[in-house]
RNA sequence: GGGCGCUUAGCUCAGUUGGUUAGAGCAGCUGAUUUACACUCAGCAGGUCGGGGGUUCGAGUCCCUCAGCGCCCA
C-alpha cells in the first residue's frame, strides 16, 4: 500500500447513489475478475457454480444464495488466489419445456415435420398448436435466450465477481458434446446400461422419472374390502385395497410369512373377482400384518412394493396402465393371463379398455358392489402417494426402455465420498448419507421429453424392423455432439431410417441432472489443459434442496470418471423464508422478486442481508437487515472521507511510525480481527467474518477516532500526530479490505479515493503491515472507560456531549491511573476536560463536574 | 418409523475447547445539533438461556429425558 497510492480525491459530498453503475462498468474495463488461464492448479481457487434453472423466476433466494459463493471468491481473489468463478445456466429440461408449451401455446409432436416457416403466435390462443420437434426445440433456445439476460442483469446488478468470459449453459453445443462423451465413456466402461423395466411414470408430461425426483404427497383414499374366491371353492379370502381399478393386473395375493392367519393359505391359490384369475397366495416380509386384513393384492404394477414383490417373488407381469394413464388391451386367456371364465373376463374389460384410472376405480367398484364381492363401507384413510415432484397426478408405473446409471452397486463408495467431502455446515452431511441409504433403483437418466441432450446412440432395424435394442451404435466421441434423431447411424445413410435392415435413432433426452452434473466438466473444458487446472473444484456452493440431485449426481459422475471427488468442500446455503418466516412457495404466493428490493436499497445492502445468514441456516427476508446494510455503506463513505481528509500531508506515514499507546493498542485490536476474520472465512464462515469486522468498524469510529480526533490535526512533524495518521491510516486500509467481499461497491469507491488499482485485486491485510505485532498495554480500553463514564454522565445531566468538563476525578488503583494518564491527553480532547485529578483507591471511579454552559 | 437442525431480550440473531456480572443489532425510552456522518452521536431499560434431571468447584455451553417448531430419509 505504498506504490499504488493515488492522488487522494475525496468528493465533497460522498454518495452512495450511482456507484453500482459506474464500478460495474469500470471492473469491466479493468478486466478485474478475468480468470487467469496460465495458472497452475495450486494457484487457482475454482468454483462449481450452481447453474440456476433460467425457466424459474427470479427470487429473492438467488440473491441469497449466489452472494455466498461470491463472499469466498472475492475473499480468495485478494488472498492471493486466481479464482475460477463461472456462471452457467440450466435451460435444458421439462421446466423450459413447460414455459414454453404455456407461453407461445404450443405443444411438441415429434411425428410431425419440421415447419421452417413457423412462427410463434404473440399470444397463446385457445387451443395448443402441434409443433415439430426441431420447432419445438427452437422455441426453448429462444426463450431461454431472453431468460438468460434477464438472470445475467441480476448478478451483475448484484455485483458476483464472475468472469463473464467463462459463461456456458447446459444445452448448448459444447455442453452436448461434454454430456454425451461422459454418457459414451460410462457406456463403454458399463456404467449405465438401457433396459426394459418397470418405471415411474408420469402420464400428464409422459416421461419417466427418478428417484430424485419423487416427492410424497399425503392423499385421502379409501380402503375398498375385496372377497377372492378360494381357488378350490372352500370359502373366500378378504383383501383391502385402495386400488380396486388394477384388480384385472393382479398377479398374487401376498401376506407376511409370520401372519399365523394366513399360514394355512401359502401355497394355495384364490380366483379374482370379475376376471375369474387364478392366482398364488404368497408370502413375503413386506406384507404388513397390521395394514387392512393383512394379506393385499399384488398387481402390476400399483405401486413400488409391487414391482420389488414381482422382482423377488418372479411374478408375472400383466401390466395395464399405459404411457397415456389409461388402460391397455389386456390378453386374457393368453398364455400369461389364463381365466376360468374367458368370456365374462373380456366382456367385462371391455367397458375398462381406453378409460382413466379413475374411470376404471368407478366402474370396477360399482360391478364388484353388484356381485357381492365387495364387502362391506369403503373405509377412508389417508396415506402417502409419491408423485412426480413437478407433477400433478400421482405416478404410475409403466414398463418402458430406459437408460439406467448404475448406482445401487456402488453405494458403500458413494458413502465413502461423502464423507471424504467437506460440508459447511458439517450436519448437511447427514442429507447425503441418508439419501444414498435409501437408493433403491439405479439412477434413471432418460427422459421421454424433447428438449434436452439426446442418447448419441442408434439401434438396428431387422428385416422386419425390428429393433436391437441390445447392440446399440454408439457414436464416435471424435463426432460429439450428435442428434441421432437428424443425423443418422454411423455407417448407414439417411434413407436408412426406419427402413427395414436400416437404423432408427434412440429417440430420448437425458435427464437434466445427467448433464448439470457435468457442471465441473463443461466450464472447465474438459479435454483441455484448463481442465487440469481447475479440476477438482475447490467449492460447490449450492442449496440443500438439491443434494440428492446436483451434488449426489456430480459425485456419481466424478466418481465413475475420475476416481475422485468433484469438488472438496460443499458451502449448503439455507432457505430464504418470508418476512414471517413462512416457506416462500407460489401457491402461497409469498414469493419475493429480488429487483424491486435491489432498486430500493441497492446492491451492497441486499449482499449485506445476505451474508448475515450463516450457512445452512434458514434465514428471513429482513428489510430492516438491507436498512443497516445500507446504513453501513453511507458510514464507510463518511468515515474514509474523514479520515483521508486527516492524513492531508502525511502520505508517508508507516506502521514504524505507530508510537503512543492507545494507537499501539487499537492496532492489536485489528492484528486480532485480521486473524478471526482470515480465519473465519477459511473455514467458509463468511458471518462471522462480517460480524467482527463491523462491530470494530463502528467503535473505531465512535471511539478511536473521537479519541484521536484533535491530535491527529496537530503537527506532522509531531511524532504524536504521525502516530495518530499512521494509525487512521492502517486501519481504514485494513477495513476497507476487511469490507470488500461483503460491500464491495461502496469499499471500491472509497479505496479508488487514495489508490490507483481495485481494492477487489487488492491483497488480502496480514499482520505484517501492521509491524511487530503489537501488545496490547491497556490504556485504551482505560481511556474508554473513562470516556465512558464521562459521556454518561453528560448524558444522564442532559447535557451536550461538547459541554466542557471543569474537572475530572478518576479514582483507582495505582497501576490503572498510571495506564489512564498513558492516554490522558486523547481523553482530555475527547471529552472537553480542564482538568484531571488522580487519586488512589481499591476500584475505578470517576467523579465529573461540568463546567458551566459556555 | 429412522435421522438432522432449531428453541437465548418485544423481534432477528451471536455466544469458539465449560470459566468473571449472558452480548449485538433492530424496535422502545431519555437526551444531544454548525467544523466526516440525523442515512448521526451519547445514554437508559429489557433475559429464571424451552421444561425437568444429572456430571462438575463452576453449565447457555457436556450427558440423559420430555416438549414444541422446521427439515431430510423411509
Amino acid at each position: 500500500m505504498t506504490d499504488d497510492l493515488s492522488p487522494r480525491t475525496v468528493p465533497e459530498k460522498p454518495t452512495i447513489e450511482g456507484l453500482e453503475e459506474t464500478w460495474l462498468a469500470r471492473w469491466d474495463d479493468e478486466r478485474i475478475y478475468h480468470f487467469d488461464r496460465s495458472a497452475t492448479r495450486a494457484e487457482v481457487y475454482s468454483i462449481d457454480t450452481p447453474p440456476p434453472t433460467v425457466s424459474g423466476s427470479l427470487h429473492i433466494g438467488h440473491v441469497f444464495s449466489f452472494t455466498h459463493p461470491d463472499l469466498i471468491a472475492r475473499y480468495q481473489r485478494m488472498s492471493g488466489k486466481k479464482v475460477f468463478f463461472p456462471m452457467g445456466w440450466d435451460d435444458n429440461g421439462l421446466p423450459t419445456e413447460r414455459r414454453v408449451e404455456n407461453y407461445f401455446g404450443v405443444r411438441c409432436d415429434p411425428s410431425l415435420p419440421y415447419d421452417p416457416d413457423f412462427a410463434a403466435p404473440e399470444k397463446p390462443g385457445e387451443a395448443k398448436i402441434s409443433i415439430s420437434r426441431k420447432n419445438f426445440v427452437e422455441l426453448c433456445q429462444h426463450l431461454t435466450a431472453t431468460d438468460e439476460e434477464v438472470f445475467k442483469n441480476l448478478w451483475r446488478h448484484l455485483g458476483l465477481s464472475v468472469d463473464w468470459t467463462l459463461e456456458y449453459s447446459t444445452i448448448s453445443p459444447h455442453s452436448q458434446a461434454i454430456s454425451q462423451r461422459a454418457f459414451v465413456e460410462m457406456l463403454d466402461r458399463g456404467e449405465v446400461y438401457s433396459s426394459e423395466a418397470p418405471t415411474l411414470w408420469d402420464v400428464d408430461f409422459r416421461t419417466a422419472v427418478s428417484q430424485a425426483e419423487l416427492e410424497d404427497r399425503e392423499r385421502p383414499a379409501n380402503y375398498h374390502r375385496v372377497a377372492f374366491a378360494k381357488g378350490d371353492g372352500s370359502g373366500t379370502v378378504e383383501i383391502e385395497t385402495t386400488r380396486p381399478e388394477l384388480l384385472a393386473s393382479c398377479v398374487a395375493l401376498v401376506a407376511h410369512p409370520d401372519d399365523e392367519r394366513y399360514q394355512p393359505l401359502f401355497g394355495t391359490t384364490v380366483v379374482t373377482p370379475l376376471f375369474h384369475v387364478e392366482v398364488p397366495v404368497v408370502a413375503h416380509e413386506l406384507a404388513d400384518p397390521e395394514k387392512g386384513s393383512g394379506v393385499a393384492m399384488i398387481c402390476t404394477f400399483g405401486d413400488t412394493t409391487d414391482v420389488t414383490w414381482w422382482r423377488e417373488l418372479a411374478l408375472p407381469t400383466r401390466a395395464l396402465i399405459g404411457r397415456d394413464g389409461r388402460f391397455l388391451p389386456a390378453d386374457f386367456g393368453g398364455e400369461n393371463w389364463p381365466t376360468r371364465d374367458l368370456e365374462a373376463a373380456t366382456s367385462f374389460y371391455a367397458r375398462l379398455e381406453g378409460r382413466t384410472v379413475n374411470q376404471v376405480r368407478a366402474t370396477v367398484v360399482d360391478a364388484l358392489r353388484e356381485n357381492g364381492a365387495l364387502i362391506g363401507e369403503l373405509r377412508a384413510i389417508t396415506h402417502p402417494v409419491k408423485f412426480y415432484e413437478k407433477g400433478e397426478r400421482p405416478l404410475e408405473i409403466v414398463t418402458s426402455r430406459q437408460w439406467f446409471v448404475s448406482t445401487l452397486a456402488h453405494r458403500e463408495e458413494l458413502l465413502t465420498r461423502g464423507e471424504q467431502l467437506k460440508w459447511h455446515p458439517d450436519f448437511m452431511k447427514h442429507r447425503y448419507k441418508s439419501w444414498v441409504e435409501g437408493l433403491n433403483v439405479d439412477w434413471n437418466i432418460s427422459r421421454q421429453r424433447f428438449f434436452g441432450v439426446p442418447f448419441p446412440v442408434w439401434y438396428h432395424l431387422d428385416e422386419n424392423s425390428v429393433v436391437d435394442f441390445d447392440h446399440p451404435i454408439v457414436a464416435a466421441v471424435t463426432s460429439l455432439p450428435v442428434d441421432p434423431s437428424s443425423d443418422p447411424a454411423p455407417g448407414f445413410d439417411e434413407t436408412q431410417r426406419n427402413q427395414p435392415g436400416g437404423f432408427i435413432g434412440d429417440p430420448d433426452v437425458m435427464d437434466t441432472w445427467a448433464t448439470s452434473s457435468l457442471s465441473p466438466q463443461i466450464a472447465g473444458h474438459w479435454g483441455t489443459d484448463l481442465f487440469e487446472r481447475i479440476f477438482p473444484m475447490d467449492l460447490r456452493p449450492q442449496a440443500h434442496e438439491i443434494i440428492r440431485t446436483w451434488l449426489f449426481s456430480t459425485v456419481v459422475r466424478s466418481h465413475f470418471q475420475f476416481d475422485s471427488l468433484p469438488f472438496t468442500d460443499a458451502l449448503i446455503s439455507g432457505w430464504v423464508l418470508d418476512p414471517d418466516r413462512k416457506k416462500m412457495s407460489k401457491s402461497i404466493g409469498n414469493v419475493v422478486t429480488p429487483m424491486p428490493l435491489l432498486e430500493l436499497h441497492g446492491a451492497d445492502a441486499l449482499r449485506y442481508w445476505a451474508a448475515s445468514g450463516r450457512p445452512g441456516t434458514d434465514t428471513a427476508i429482513d428489510e430492516g437487515q438491507m436498512k443497516i446494510g445500507r446504513r453501513l455503506a453511507i458510514k464507510i463513505l463518511n468515515a474514509s472521507k474523514f479520515v483521508l481528509g486527516r492524513l492531508e500531508g502525511a502520505s508517508s506515514v508507516t506502521a514504524a511510525d505507530v508510537s503512543e499507546p492507545i494507537d499501539r493498542d487499537l492496532l492489536a485490536l485489528l492484528a486480532q480481527l485480521i486473524v478471526e476474520t482470515t480465519s473465519a472465512f477459511d473455514n467458509y464462515d463468511y458471518a462471522r467474518a462480517l460480524e467482527r469486522t463491523e462491530a470494530f468498524f463502528w467503535t473505531f469510529c465512535d471511539n478511536y477516532v473521537e479519541l484521536a480526533k484533535t491530535r491527529s490535526y496537530g503537527d506532522v512533524t509531531d511524532h504524536a500526530t504521525r502516530s495518530a495518521h499512521a494509525t487512521m491510516s492502517l486501519t481504514l486500509s485494513t477495513l476497507q479490505r476487511l469490507l470488500a467481499p461483503f460491500v464491495p461497491f461502496v469499499t471500491e469507491e472509497v479505496w479508488r479515493w487514495w489508490h490507483t488499482d481495485s481494492v477487489h485485486v487488492a491483497a488480502w491485510p496480514t499482520l505484517d503491515e501492521l509491524g511487530n505485532a503489537p501488545l496490547s498495554s491497556g490504556v485504551y480500553f482505560a481511556v474508554g472507560d473513562v470516556l465512558e463514564a464521562v459521556r454518561r454522565e453528560k448524558s444522564t445531566q442532559k447535557v451536550s456531549q461538547r459541554r466542557q468538563v471543569a474537572e475530572l476525578v478518576v479514582a483507582g488503583p495505582g497501576e490503572t491511573l498510571e495506564t489512564v494518564q498513558a492516554g490522558q491527553r486523547d481523553l482530555v480532547d475527547a471529552g472537553g476536560v480542564r482538568s484531571v485529578v488522580y487519586e488512589e483507591a481499591s476500584e475505578l471511579s470517576v467523579r465529573v463536574t461540568l463546567a458551566p454552559d459556555a
